[in-house]
DNA sequence: TATTGTTATACTCTATAACTATA
DNA sequence: TATAGTTATAGAGTATAACAATA
């Protein structure tokens, strides 16, 4: 019996996705970079990355939280948000002021500056996310958020 | 008329995360983390890390796919998925073959041992999704992934 | 002339250990 | 003793430039 002549492998013409699109993981980090893509873009005239800008508005809508609580929140490092933070105040987006019951904590707080630029940062990020959403319908996309949000809140 | 004492700032007690909440982006990084945590727990068994577990599976189901259709897939740059491919080479999970029809490329195969092992992995893949996503009905699930591919495909 | 795969390298992001000041 | 904030540093992930081999 002959040994069978050497197998000729075949081309891919179209890559087969179907298994890795029925992970959840999978979607959302493909999202995820689809936002972040267009963000960096449209927030670069406000020199603000996605963290910086996560942070900030945190800021502006709870006057006087943390560090910590801010870390919290966003599942940050401490140590990853020392130079943010200062980074912010530097540029007189932000400032420090005593906690009122901890001495060891800073409140932060918002400039009117700060105020200011959010305003327009947020009216941006929102924008720019009804373009990334744009095929989604208002109701399709609303229910997109309630789904996420039930898998990780 | 008297200066107004030193205001008193007031502290925070809940975070107020409504308005990143409304942003697609954000909640989309969240669940991506969410599964990523499990993944990295449930996964370090196989020794794949997800962009190991995403190039693998790609491999397994696309027969003789090249390292830049694997790029254009997953949105990977090719001095990185160098070092990535070598390593599965290596393990013994993966092997090269000429391209039959451009000498510049290789076709990626998966060994014996490579598809057994991705058998078993992507078993447990879709086992850890169904944990992350176990406040989700069926229905539910189905609807988040249509909406998501419906945001970036 | 353009593309695949590769090397070398830089840059960014994330993680760990240890310190201080305060609780 | 524990926690908030900080410093220094290590590691992982991502990006750019340049090259050889082939199209």
């Amino acid at each position: 019996m002959p040994t069978a002549s050497p197998t000729q492998h075949a081309a891919v013409d179209e890559v087969d996705t179907r298994y890795i699109e029925t992970l959840l993981g999978y979607n959302a980090r493909r999202v995820s970079l689809a936002v972040i893509e267009v963000f960096l873009q449209r927030m670069a005239v406000y020199k603000l990355r996605p963290v910086d800008f996560s942070v900030a508005s945190l800021i502006v809508h709870n006057p006087g939280i943390t560090s910590r609580q801010l870390c919290g929140t966003l599942g940050l490092l401490p140590p990853n948000l020392v130079g943010l933070i200062n980074g912010l105040e530097k540029r007189g987006l932000i400032r420090k002021r005593p906690h009122p019951r901890d001495g060891r904590a800073s409140g932060l707080h918002a400039t009117a500056a700060g105020m200011a630029l959010m305003r327009e940062a947020e009216t941006a990020a929102t924008a720019l996310e009804d373009e990334v959403a744009a095929r989604l319908t208002a109701s399709e996309r609303k229910t997109l958020l309630r789904l996420l949000q039930k898998v990780y809140l």
